[in-house]
DNA sequence: GATGAATGAGGCTTCATTCAT
DNA sequence: CATGAATGAAGCCTCATTCAT
C-alpha cells in the first residue's frame, strides 16, 4: 500500500558521502547547502529531510571522519602487546592511517581539520578517549617499573604532550611531511627510556627553580 | 609633491592595531572591513588604500603578532647558556609569553590562531627560522654527546615533533591548560637523556604485524 | 463500492481536532501542513484527501470555534427573560466563555482571532447573525419604551458598538483583562437609560467647527 | 572634500513613503525587502543602510501613520471645550481620519491595522497616552458632576469600553460601514447620561448578585 | 585624498503542495 | 487509499568591494 519505508538513514549516508566528495573535490568553502543537494541529486529543501541543518550535516561528516581512529585505538588497547610495543601500535596505527589520507589529498585532511574545530565537542569526546585508553598503557607501562615517580596524571599528560604531533590532527597537519613511524618509534623509545620525575637539569638549577 | 610612503606606512600600522583591538574585544567574526574602518575612523573604501584586500590586511596583523616571539628565539639563541637550559629557554620563554596571551584572552587567542591557519605562508617561515635555530642549539649538544647516531636533521625533526605542543599555537591551544613550565623542563630532559638512534622495541623487531 | 462521505466526514472532524490541540499547545506558528498531518498520524499528502487546502482546514477550525457562541445566542433570545436581562445575558455569556477561554490560555485566544482575521467571510456572519437576535431583544426593548425616537436599525447599531468590546474577539483580546462582568452590566444599564435620539449637546448644535 | 552627508533620514523618509504605497497598492504581504528596495529603486543591501532590520521599517511605518492620531490627541485635550464636547471631539476627530483612510482604501486599512499587530509595543504606547488624555477630560466632567458614584478609573475603563469601536481600529475595522459620526454623539451623550454606578437591573436582581 | 553610496553574489531555511507508487 | 519523496518559490540578511564625486 504504502510506498516502502525507504531508508533513511541510507539517504544520510549517501548525503555524508557527497559531502565528503565535495570536500575533497573542492575543499571546505565549497560546502554549501546547494552544492550538497546538487551533488545528491536533489533539492536543498529536500536535503532537510534527512538533516535538520547544514550543521547536522557537518557534524556527521565529521563523526564519520573520527570512527576508523576510534576503532583502531579500541583494537590496540584490546590486544596483548607488551606495553613499549602497545603504546607505539596506539599511536602508529593511526598515524599511518591519517598520514595516507594527508597523501592522498592534503587540501582535503585541511578540511577535515577545520571541520573539527567547528564541531568542537566531537574532538573533545575523541581526545578524552583516547586519553582514557592511553592511561590504561601507562599503567601498564608503570607496573613494569617506567615513568619513575610519575603520578599516573602527569604520565598522561606529559605523554600526551610529547606524541600530540602524531595524533592531533591540527598539530599534525603542518608539519606531516616530517612525520614518519621511524620518528615515532624514537619519540616513545625516549618516552619509555627517559621520562621520570628526576629534575636533570633542563631548568635552571640556581635560577628559576631556587627562587 | 605626493607624500612619501611614509604616510601610509602610518596607516597601515595603525590599521594592523585597530584589527588587533577589535579581534581582542569583539573575537574574529566581528573582524569586518566595515567595522574596521569605522574604528579607526575612516570609510571602508578608504582602507582600500593602505591595503589591496581584506586578506592583505589579515596577513600584516598576523606578522605582527609573530614578531614577539622571532625576538625571543634570537635572543636565547645569542645567549650563552649550556645548550640543554638554552633549549628549555628556546621553548620555555615563547610558550610564557603565549600563555599569558592565552590567560589573557583565550578568544583572542583563538582568533590569532585561526588567523595563522588562514596565513599559512607566515607560519610557515615562523617554522622554518625556528627549525634553523634550533638546528644550532642541538649543534651544540652534540658537541656535548647527546643524541647519539643522530644526524642533525634527525634530531632537529624528532625535537621538534616532541615540543610541539610547546610551539605550535594551534596545538597548543586545545591542551593549553594542562601544559606548564614544569612539564617542558621534564621533557627537555627526556629528549636529551632518552633520544638517541638506537632502537629498544618500541617498534616490533621483525615488523609491524609480527606480534 | 465506495463508502460514503461519512467517512470522509469523520476525518475532517479528526483533523480539526488536531488542529485545536496543536494551536493550544503550540500556537499558531507551529500550524503546519506537516505538523497537523503528524499529529493526525497521516502524511501531508492524504491531508487533501480530507481538505483541499491548508486554508479550507483552518476555515473549518474557526468555523468550530464560533459555534459554542452561536449556541449561547440562540439560548438566550429563546429565553423569557425580560428585555434589559436579556441584552445583558445575550452579551455576559458569550463574554464569560471567551473569557474564560483567555484565561485558561491566552496564546491560544490570540491565534484563533487571528484564525478569525483570516476567515473573514466567518466572522460576519458570526456578526450579522448577532445583530438579527439583538434586533429581536431590542424590538422587545423599545415595546418597553426604550431607545426613544431611534429606529431599530439605529438602535441595533448603537448598541452594538456600544458593546462591541464585550463580544468582538479582536477588540476583546486587547482589553481582555479590565473586562468584567459587572462593567457590562453598567454599560448596559447606560444602554438602556441613556441612549435615546435626543440630541444632548455631544455635538456642537451649529456644527463641528462652531466653537 | 567628502561627499555631502546626504541625510540618512531622508532616505529612511523615503523609504517609509515607498512602503506606504507599496501597501496601498499591493497590500501587506507583498512587503519584502525586495519588493520595497526595488520600489526605492536600490538594493536590499543597500535598504540596510538605513534601517537594521525588515522589522525595524516596518516599525517605523507604524509609526509614522500612527502620528497623527497622536496629535489629534494632544490638540483636543489642549482646547478648552466643556467636557462632553471635548469627549466627542477626541474621539470624533480621530474617527474622521480613520474613516476617511479606510474609505479611500479598505485594503490598506487593514494592512495598517495588520502591520499595528505585529508592532504591539507602538500601540500599546498609543493606547496608554490615550488612557492618560481620557483621564483629563473625564477628570473634568466629573467635576460637573458626571459619572456618580464612579471612580476615575472605573469610569476611564468604561468610556474606554464603551467607545471602543471608534478608537481601537482593530475594532473599527469590522463595522466601519457602519461607523458614523452621529452615532458616536449618541454614545457620547448616553455616556455622560446614563453612565453611573447605580444597579439598574442590567444583572439579575435577586439571583446573581444577591448570592 | 577620502567619502558615502551602492551592490552582486551568495548563504540558509521553510512550507504548501504534487505525484508516482 | 495512503504514502514517502521531492520541490519551487520565496524570504531575510551579510559583506567585501567598487566608484563617482
Amino acid at each position: 500500500m504504502a510506498r516502502p519505508q525507504t531508508d533513511i538513514e541510507a539517504g544520510r549516508e549517501a548525503l555524508i558521502g557527497h559531502v565528503i566528495d565535495l570536500i575533497e573535490e573542492r575543499g571546505n568553502s565549497a560546502m554549501t547547502v546547494g552544492e550538497i543537494a546538487a551533488r545528491a541529486g536533489m533539492s536543498p529543501a529536500n536535503l532537510y529531510r534527512y538533516f535538520d541543518s547544514k550543521e547536522a550535516l557537518v557534524e556527521a561528516v565529521a563523526e564519520r571522519w573520527f570512527q576508523p581512529k576510534l576503532e583502531i585505538m579500541e583494537e590496540v588497547v584490546a590486544s596483548d602487546l607488551p606495553p613499549r610495543r602497545k603504546m607505539f601500535e596506539f599511536y602508529a596505527r593511526r598515524f599511518a592511517l591519517m598520514k595516507a589520507e594527508w597523501e592522498r589529498d592534503p587540501v582535503a585532511f585541511s578540511s577535515y581539520v577545520e571541520l573539527g574545530k567547528e564541531n568542537f565537542e566531537l574532538i573533545r569526546s575523541y581526545v578524552d578517549l583516547g586519553d582514557h585508553y592511553l592511561a590504561m598503557i601507562i599503567g601498564e607501562a608503570m607496573a613494569e617499573g617506567h615513568f619513575a615517580g610519575l603520578s599516573v596524571d602527569e604520565a598522561i599528560s606529559l605523554v600526551n604532550q610529547i606524541t600530540n604531533v602524531y595524533c592531533n590532527i591540527g598539530a599534525m597537519e603542518m608539519v606531516m611531511p616530517k612525520l614518519t613511524t621511524e620518528k615515532l618509534a624514537r619519540i616513545i623509545d625516549a618516552v619509555f627510556d627517559g621520562l621520570s620525575a628526576s629534575d636533570r637539569g633542563a631548568r635552571a638549577v640556581s635560577g628559576l627553580r631556587a627562587a
